[in-house]
RNA sequence: CGGGAUGUAGCGCAGCUUGGUUAGCGCGCCACGUUCGGGACGUGGAGGCCGGGAGUUCGAAUCUCCCCAUCCCGACCA
């Protein structure tokens, strides 16, 4: 079918809109494919609609290769499914919820393993039933505290989310492995540079987990990856190795009035001025945290890292699941041993919990607070003046860190989330009680991995990487046409051997968009561009030759083709 | 929840400091004419509870107070 744009239901934008600062918020804008409607909300419009649909269609065929199979379930879904796992308690003001006229708790699912967990309970009992994968593409909500930069972080949102279910571990791997298998070439497909990389699984539980981010400046994660092997990990979720022990004999402790230094930056000036050979990452900086455990006492946490770096909370974080961070410590008077600004590891009384970034060496000596105001010691040494009770990955990761796997140096970058999989393990199978006979006869307890894609984001992250100064460039993969039509001249000719080409190509299954709207030239060739058709075909001046030019909107080469050869020619691009 | 900014036509903005006829500009939209290969031009139109409320004043888009909303940064977030 040919879409004519003189009645395709579309308006683009000549300016930015004011509210969008991110490309893909501001393209798709501009180009007609989305419109908002609140904070985080936003419609598809038809030109949108089409590409959301062609990436659906991508995931569908990937799932399918691996024996997936599609169902759907609803968005609006009872309490009690999120009250059995727990979920409606824990996601606190993270979900939509609402009642019915009966005063009944209703919400909007943000995640479906409750449902998938409990359809399979009720349908299938046998370990001859298991494997299988079942997975649906729907809307989902959430109610973000702040949604942000267009379609990439919304409160409702397109997700094609999976889940396995298996009889054991290896089960569980097996499964995992395919749909790691089946991402990578939906990524592919969809024309994304992105990369795999070690996450945290956070709320989420169970063992192992890893993300898909599409690189993207305006990406909100960030990870690193090593410039010599394959590891890349979020920063979150970085294995820092711990440094190896030293056994350099250092004198004893040694106590210095320093008055006024409680900061990093004055006390190594301090020190320097009087003859100390310190830096920064010389210091152990302690910070005291504030953790709390739903369901428990908050209790501190103090943490020392080196001196120049800053605790990455978000790390620290997922090292302490499920104990939040609440904060830093303001209030110092229930804790009389720790002397704000001044605080050592050395001495502190047993009930408080202090730990250190693996970074920090067995044997290794640093400067850091006497727990007296207006002193510090020099030549703490690690395991002799103290002893940590634990390491956790607390310190900032920065570039030029070291590989934990092959030790070369490590750089970062910003993604874009476009997937995540899970090894669930039996968390929603134990809150369900998902059990099949095995063939003893005896239950057994069914293992899940659950997988998502952001189809709405993916859309938008596509844009992120395929897009210049005068608009969207889309992937053949997802363009809403491959050939975009531009007729131009006052004749009547170019609209004739426009519509004829279009016609013809469209018979021959390619989808294409014909511009015959009454504009000028100029206006129909911004639109193009901004369009982002992979193929731009001009029928014009070069009519009296009998010839049309085609352009590549990727590389913008342009070349003449006989109007005869147009069809089998762009048939084939 | 903290910090910053902004609310005036479908979209992008000016006007507010220093209150004063009928609130303006560009894009888009409608009509007619000219133009016709990189966002053409002319003429004439349609389109506004100036975010909401209360106040000050003879008079408020403009000043004061309160509220609401949106965007950005942070906290938060499979």
């Amino acid at each position: 079918m040919v879409v004519r744009m003189s009645s395709l239901f579309l308006r683009t934008l000549r300016e930015d809109p004011a509210d969008a600062d991110v490309p893909s918020h501001r393209l798709l804008v501009r180009a007609g494919c989305v419109r908002r409607v609140a904070p985080g909300i936003y419609s598809w419009l038809p030109l949108g609609k089409t590409v959301l649909d062609n990436v659906a269609r991508v995931v569908r065929e990937e799932m399918a290769a691996i024996g997936a199979q599609e169902v759907l379930f609803p968005a609006l879904l009872p309490r009690d499914f999120y009250e059995a796992s727990g979920r409606w308690t824990e996601y606190g003001e993270g979900i939509f919820r609402l009642k019915d006229r009966k005063g009944a708790d209703y919400l909007l699912g943000p995640t479906h393993e409750e449902m998938f967990t409990t359809l399979v309970k009720s349908e299938y009992s046998s370990y001859k039933d298991l494997p299988v994968s079942l997975y649906q593409i729907q809307t989902k909500y959430r109610d973000e505290a702040r949604p942000r930069a267009g379609i990439l972080r919304g409160r409702e949102f397109v997700m094609k989310d999976s889940y396995s279910f298996d009889l054991d571990e290896d089960g569980l791997k097996r499964s995992y492995e395919a749909h790691r298998g089946a991402y990578e070439r939906i990524f592919a497909r969809l024309g994304l540079d992105y990369r795999t990389v070690f996450a945290v699984s956070g709320a989420m539980g169970g063992s192992g987990s890893e993300e898909f981010l599409a690189k993207a400046p305006t990406g909100e994660d960030t990870f690193v990856s090593c410039t010599s092997c394959d590891y890349a990990a979020n920063t979150e979720a970085v294995d820092t190795a711990a440094a190896p022990a030293t056994d350099v004999e250092h004198p004893p402790i040694e106590v210095l009035d320093t008055p006024d230094t409680p900061t990093i930056d004055s006390l190594v000036e301090l020190l320097r001025s009087k003859g100390h050979d310190v830096t920064a990452a010389d210091t152990l900086k302690n910070v005291v945290l504030k953790l709390h455990t739903p369901g428990k006492d908050d209790e501190i946490l103090v943490v020392g890292v080196p001196g120049d770096r800053e605790v990455d909370m978000k790390r620290l974080e997922a090292n302490v699941y499920p104990a939040e961070i609440a904060g830093v410590l303001d209030d110092f008077t229930a804790y009389p041993d720790l002397v704000r600004g001044y605080i050592g590891p050395q001495g502190l009384p047993d009930t408080i919990r202090y730990v250190v970034d693996p970074s920090v060496a067995d044997g290794s000596a640093w400067v850091t607070g006497a727990n007296v105001e207006g002193r510090h010691a020099v030549n703490v040494v690690c395991g002799r003046d103290f002893v940590p009770s634990g390491r956790l990955p607390a310190a900032e990761v920065r570039a030029g860190d070291l590989c934990p796997r092959c030790h070369s140096p490590l750089s970062i970058d910003r993604g874009i989330e476009i997937g995540h999989i899970f090894q669930l393990g039996q968390k929603f199978a134990n809150a369900f009680e998902l059990d099949v006979l095995g063939p003893d006869g005896k239950p057994v307890r069914v293992t899940m991995g659950s997988y998502g894609i952001g189809v709405s984001r993916a859309v938008a992250a596509i844009v992120e990487q395929h897009h210049d100064d005068s608009g969207i460039v889309w992937p053949k993969s997802v363009a809403p046409f491959l050939v975009h039509l531009v007729p131009v001249g006052k004749d009547a000719e170019p609209l004739e051997v426009a519509t004829r080409i279009a016609e013809s190509l469209a018979a021959a299954g390619v989808s294409v968009l014909l511009d015959d709207r009454e504009v000028s030239a100029g206006v129909k060739f911004a639109d193009a561009d901004l369009l982002g058709a992979p193929t731009i075909v001009t029928c014009g001046k070069a009519l009296k030759d009998g010839q049309v030019e085609v352009k590549d909107r990727l590389t913008g080469e342009r070349t003449l083709v006989a109007v005869d050869e147009a069809v089998s020619v762009l048939g084939t691009r």
